[in-house]
DNA sequence: AGGCGGTACTG
DNA sequence: CAGTACC
DNA sequence: GCCT
């Protein structure tokens, strides 16, 4: 927050920094008298630990794992709680540290009365929690062969919290972990049990290292449509996604295997292993006769045909006609709808096989089996005919003019584009985006993309040495054909970014590049270390007078990486990433991968973001597999 | 009933 | 703040 | 419109 917001423009304040709710102790908090120490191992992972300490920190009490450093036998002697995940590693852990008899005042819990806690925002009876009281140590200097907890009766884990797996349930106030939602195409139903989170080693949090995705979970080959046959294709990560019943394992599990099931449906049968990066030289004439979803990927057959075209066509439909009209949920749903459907491993026989499938309700269910019988959508084909929504179409498909927008003018007695040319209404936006109407609407080569990638990085590399200028955006994941070219541009060294995108801007409209501002940048001199400046604008096409829409967005170094994932999209693949980090504590944007902690209802982002100086950064924080760009076409 | 991604510019 | 846009 |  270097520079000062600028008077009446309040909303700038927060381009430099993500809003995040900084880490308030509640000195009063429901962990006031707590001193806790928490023990790793048991297949919890040192970013969990982490995350409860700041949780129990922020509520009041004091935390310190016994992981880092020498820790010693003070902490253990003013400690209240200890906090391990099995017995076993209890007992190991503090013998270990020849701590055995010095937490005479400490009561050894399991992790899972902390998550209790902290999920009934109250200090729960630690009763069921229990796993050996500390002092216990003191008397019995033999260990724990002769003494099994009763319930530890052993099965496979070592020394499991088994004796409190209905604890939650019988808590007061507990409220069941929210369950990933919302047509994200988790294919799990509700009547998980809950209870067994962190009964078995490995689970907890996603790890960077050990978490690729399995070979052989892709390996159905379905290469849909490589016959006619309609399904029979054995067990496939397709499937997966209509999976139902009860199903094993913890909640970070099932996140972890419904990403790495987003992840795998992508990489389906990639013909090599790495390889050829997608990045620039790609020549896109070498694949010719192929249209504009394709890829250079796709172009070698590797995108699974949609084997329900004729259903998920009209959903489609649907869902464009309700963007337009400003319906942004209802188009959501059926956005995430259709990308359910269109993936299926087989082509619908019967809208029942769709019970359960998540993301597909009663009312979508109804409208396939509409379609199924009829070929036709009566709702849809009274929409389409509807002259207004017509209108509300074209309008809204102006750069600048949305829902709103379109109605109002609608109003007004408008009913074409040519009725709009006089408007003096409109914003300055939206005269361009009639202006610039068709252009805006063609699409553009790989070879344009280039041409124009070259002529932009000259120029930027003349005013500032040893600037970084990268094409994102659907370029950069390899598409064929480009609606835009979206520029990331920063500089190595962390401070020769700021003020570029003025000079810039400046130079670029010089040479006649640039003919059309769409939306400008805060120029506001002073550099005083903005993270992000934005341009959306209209440039020439080079060697013609043909116009196309270029955006320029300049980043501070130090948020390089995590703005790069995010221009480079898509849009649905940001989504899924971004849900996906949430439920597993963190918030992903374009500034930074912050660490999340929940306390209650409420939500503590941390300020810093974790260290991401590439993309791989990114995906291994969150315990993904890195993505290539051309795989991020979701 | 309330949430659904996270953010930046315009007017 | 509401509207629109970006991926 | 779907999910919790």
């Amino acid at each position: 927050m270097k520079r000062s917001p600028g008077p009446g423009r309040p909303a700038r304040a927060s381009c430099k920094r993500t809003a995040s709710d900084p880490l308030v102790v509640q000195k009063d908090g429901i962990f006031r008298d707590v001193h806790m120490v928490l023990i790793p191992g048991g297949g919890i992972l040192e970013k969990q630990l982490q995350i409860w300490c700041r949780k129990v920190t922020a509520l009041g009490g004091s935390c310190r794992t016994l992981s880092s450093g020498p820790t010693t036998a003070d902490v253990i002697d003013v400690a209240t709680h200890i906090a391990a995940a099995t017995t076993a590693r209890l007992e190991q852990r503090m013998e270990k540290v020849e701590l055995v008899g010095r937490a005479a005042r400490a009561v050894a819990v399991s992790f899972k009365w902390l998550e209790e806690c902290l999920a009934s925002a109250a200090q729960v009876p630690v009763d069921n929690f229990l796993l050996r009281e500390v002092g216990w140590y003191e008397h019995d200097k033999e260990g724990p062969t002769g003494s099994e907890q009763p319930g530890t009766a052993g099965g496979a884990c070592p020394a499991p919290l088994m004796e409190h797996v209905t604890a939650k349930a019988a808590s007061p106030g507990y409220e069941p972990l929210p369950l990933p939602t919302s047509g994200l195409s988790l294919p799990l139903n509700n009547s998980l049990s809950l209870d067994d989170s962190t009964n078995c080693p490995a689970l907890s949090h996603p790890s960077p290292s050990n978490d690729r995705v399995q070979r052989e979970g892709t390996a159905c080959g379905v290469r849909a449509g490589s016959d006619g046959s309609d399904d029979e294709a054995g067990p496939c990560v397709r499937d997966a996604l209509q999976a139902r019943g009860a199903r094993g394992g913890s909640r970070e599990e099932r996140l972890q295997e419904w990403m790495r099931t987003e992840v795998a449906l992508r990489r389906q049968g990639r013909p090599r292993e790495e390889g050829a990066e997608t990045q620039d030289g790609c020549e896109a004439s070498q694949y010719p006769e192929v249209d504009d979803e394709s890829t250079l990927e796709g172009a070698e057959g590797d995108i699974p045909l949609d084997l329900n075209e004729h259903i998920t066509r009209h959903l489609r439909e649907l869902k464009d006609i309700y963007e337009a009209l400003g319906d942004e949920w209802r188009a959501l749903t059926y956005r995430r709808a259709v990308g359910v459907l269109e993936r299926l491993s087989f082509r619908i026989a019967s809208a029942e096989q769709l019970a359960g499938v998540m993301g597909v309700g009663q009312q979508v269910r109804d409208k396939v089996k509409e379609i199924l019988g009829t070929g036709r959508l009566a709702k849809l084909d009274s929409l389409q005919s509807d002259a207004k929504l017509r209108v509300l179409r074209l309008f809204s498909s102006v750069f600048g003019v949305g829902a709103k927008t379109a109605l109002e003018l609608y109003s007004r007695g408008h009913r074409s584009l040519a009725d709009l040319r006089g408007d003096p209404s409109l914003s300055r936006q939206a005269q361009l985006g009639l202006r610039y109407y068709e252009e805006i609407g063609a699409k553009m080569s790989r070879d344009d993309v280039a041409r124009i990638h070259a002529l932009v990085q000259a120029q930027a590399e003349s005013i500032c040495p040893g600037v970084s200028c990268e094409v994102t955006g659907s370029y950069r994941r390899g598409r064929i054909m480009c609606g835009d070219v979206d520029f990331l541009v920063t500089h190595p060294d962390g401070k020769s970014h700021r003020g570029l995108l003025a000079r810039l801007h400046q130079r670029l409209t010089a040479i006649g590049f640039l003919m059309a501002d769409l939306r400008s940048f805060d120029d506001d001199d002073q550099g005083g270390g903005a993270l992000c400046q934005t341009y959306l604008g209209m440039c020439r096409l080079p060697g013609t007078d043909d116009h196309r829409r270029i955006d320029i967005k300049v980043y501070s170094a130090a948020v390089y990486a995590c703005a790069l994932v995010h221009f480079t999209g898509n849009e649905v693949f940001n989504r899924k990433v971004r849900f996906f980090a949430l439920q597993t504590g963190f918030k992903l944007s374009e500034y930074g991968l912050f660490p999340v902690t929940k306390i209650g209802k409420r939500k503590f982002v941390d300020k810093t973001s974790l260290p991401c100086a590439t993309e791989r950064d990114v995906f291994a924080h969150l315990g993904l597999e890195y993505l290539e760009p051309h795989e991020r076409n979701w």
